[in-house]
DNA sequence: TTAGATTACGAACGTTCGTCTGCTTTTGGC
DNA sequence: GCCAAAAGCAGACGAACGTTCGTAATCTAA
C-alpha cells in the first residue's frame, strides 16, 4: 500500500502515535485514550498502533514518559542557568506557570495524578515517581536557600513545598477549568511572596 | 419475582444507586461509572438502574448533585455558627480539610473538575456552577473580613481566594495520591497564615 | 374494584473496547 | 541480491458499553 518508511521514519511513527495520544489524553484523560480512535486519527490500523507498545497500559506509560520528558525539557532545564536557591526555584516555577498557561494547557502530570490517585497500578506508580523527583528537586533547592540565608532559618522545607504545590494546582484549575486570564498574575504574586528574591 | 417496594422504598433505591455510583466515581472518576458494574454491585438489572435517570449523563449529574449536597451539609453548614469573616472562613476551610482527610477521601468536586476541565458539556457546566457558588461564598466572607478590619485593607479578595483554593487542592493531592498523614497539619498551618485570627 | 402510573425485569440492540492472528510489505545487514 | 526481522494491515475475537424494547409486578388514586 503506502510506501514503507526508513527505520528512522518508523521510529517517527512511534513518536507520531505518542503525540496524538498525548493530545487525546490531555482532553479525555489517560484512560480516555482508545486504540481505535488513535488509529482512526492517524489513519492506521489498530494493530499498527498498539504493535509499538504491546498493551494499552504500556502505551499509557509511554505517553506519561513523553509528558514528563517535555516537562523536564521545558521547566527545570530552563532553570539550570539560575543561581541555586530561591532564584532557581522562582525561575522553575515561573516557567511552569507559563507552560501551563500556554493554550490553557494546564499540567498533564498533575491531571493524571488526580485521575489515578485511587487506582493502584503501574500508571499511578509512575506518576508518583515523577512527582517525587520533582519534589526532591524542589526540596533540595529550598534547603540550599535556607542554608545560604535566602530563606529564614526556621523555614520548614516540606511546608514551603506544599504551598508551592498549591500554587501550581490552583493555577492549573484556574487555567483549564475557568479559563481565567488572571491566573498567571495571581500565581506569580503568590510565588513572589513565598520566594522573596 | 421479589416483592415490590413501597414508594418510599423505591425512592430509597434511587438513593442506593447514587451512593454506589458516588463511591464508584470517587475511585474511577465520573466517566468511569458504568451502568453494568452498578447493576452487578446492586444486584439489579441495567435497565432498573438507568431507568431512574434516563441516560448516563443524567446519572452523572445526579451523582454530582449528591456530592455537592454532602459537601454543603458538611462544610458550609458547620460554619454558619461562626462569626462572619475570618472566623467563618477558617471554620469552613478547616471542616473541608477534615472532610478531605477522612478515609483519604479527597474532594470529589475538584476531582471531577479536573476530569472534565477540557470536556464541554452539562457535567462541566454543573461543576463550574458549584465551584462558582463556593467561590462567591468565600469572596463574600473575605470582603466582610476586610470591611471589619480583620484582614488588611489592601487585601485582594480574588488573590486570597486563589491561594485558599491552592491549599485545598494541595491537600487533596497529598491525601489521595501520596497518603500523606501530615497533609492536614500543613494545610492548617497555611490556613492560619492566610486567615489570621 | 378498577385504571393508570411506576418500578424493575430479562433480553437484545448496535457500537466500541483491547487484544490477537495471519499475511503482506518494507527494511537493514550480509 | 538475499533473507531474517520488523512494520503495518485487515479482520475477527469475546467482552463490555449505553440504550431500548416488551412485559410482569406493584403501587396510587379514583
Amino acid at each position: 500500500m503506502s510506501p514503507r518508511k526508513s527505520v528512522t521514519e518508523t521510529a517517527a511513527t512511534r513518536t507520531r502515535i505518542l503525540e496524538c495520544a498525548l493530545a487525546s489524553a490531555s482532553a479525555d484523560g489517560l484512560e480516555g485514550v482508545t486504540i481505535g480512535r488513535l488509529a482512526a486519527e492517524l489513519e492506521m490500523s489498530k494493530a499498527g498502533v498498539i504493535g509499538h507498545f504491546g498493551t494499552k497500559e504500556a502505551l499509557q506509560l509511554a505517553v506519561l514518559d513523553t509528558a514528563v520528558d517535555r516537562f523536564v525539557q521545558r521547566v527545570p532545564a530552563r532553570a539550570v542557568g539560575a543561581r541555586p536557591g530561591t532564584e532557581r526555584l522562582a525561575r522553575a516555577f515561573g516557567e511552569w506557570i507559563d507552560y501551563m498557561a500556554e493554550d490553557g494547557r494546564g499540567c498533564f502530570l498533575t491531571s493524571v495524578g488526580t485521575e489515578f490517585d485511587d487506582r493502584p497500578g503501574p500508571v499511578r506508580d509512575a506518576v508518583i515517581a515523577a512527582l517525587s523527583r520533582w519534589s526532591a528537586y524542589v526540596l533540595d533547592e529550598i534547603r540550599t536557600a535556607v542554608d545560604s540565608g535566602e530563606l529564614p532559618q526556621d523555614t520548614d522545607p516540606d511546608q514551603l513545598a506544599f504551598e508551592l504545590d498549591g500554587v501550581v494546582l490552583a493555577t492549573a484549575q484556574a487555567v483549564r477549568l475557568h479559563h481565567d486570564p488572571l491566573a498567571t498574575t495571581r500565581a506569580r504574586r503568590t510565588l513572589a511572596r513565598l520566594l522573596p528574591s
